[in-house]
DNA sequence: ATCACCGGTAAGGAATTTCTTACCTATTAT
DNA sequence: ATAATAGGTAAGAAATTCCTTACCGGTGAT
């Protein structure tokens, strides 16, 4: 049982445009699985690995699935890579600093 | 060659582990691996990770090998989260204004 | 009723990850 | 010079990932 973790979900490339086509609304399997070079069943495995992860949500319209975007386990991440934050732009400002020496 | 992805290499909680604890400054390898229930090797393949990421820097200091915090690419993951910001600030405010209904 | 479509699950294989132990070099200490 | 310390790399095992094909149950169309 490999917990669902968002971190996880988001390190892989097609997940992420995944994410990223579902930010401009709620999508069918088919759809979501059109742009990609992969089989339905894969594009199906990395849904169910965002499912876990909370990332999206399903709904039954007929015989189709829409996946919507369920945002919120992000923040977690981007809460994470706030506390960095001061550190890349400690390194803009000494670089700055550093041309205007120079300059 | 598995690139050196950010995403991929954050996405191991030893790893952000590591990038937390070099965020209080440089630490030799010795140091780092101490707090972990791990082989040090375990520790240095990690390591070789971060640093195939652009996330850590190492110095060599006498014996040892100072390994610093390089917090910049990790702007890449804090770019992509903002695209989301919306999203899940929309839920907040939506859930907000259900609450408000109510109460 | 039958057929087509949507999409999830199962099984299996190749590749990757993540650990271990063993070993090696470089540097410092005695 | 010898011993101890720091830490990278190699090899291999176990677990995991990520794809494939085959198959299945629902739902809608004819």
């Amino acid at each position: 049982m490999p917990g669902p973790d968002v971190f996880d979900a988001i390190a892989s490339p097609v997940r992420r445009a995944l994410l990223d086509v579902l930010a401009g609304g709620a999508r069918s399997v088919h759809d979501l699985a059109a742009p990609f070079e992969m089989s339905r069943p894969a594009v199906s495995q990395h849904l169910r690995v965002l499912r876990e992860a909370g990332l999206v949500a399903e709904e039954r319209v007929g015989r189709e699935r829409h996946y919507r975007l369920d945002a919120r386990p992000l923040r977690a991440v981007a809460d994470w890579t706030g506390h960095y934050e001061r550190f890349w732009l400690r390194h803009a400002r000494l670089l700055r600093e550093l041309l205007e020496e120079e300059g």
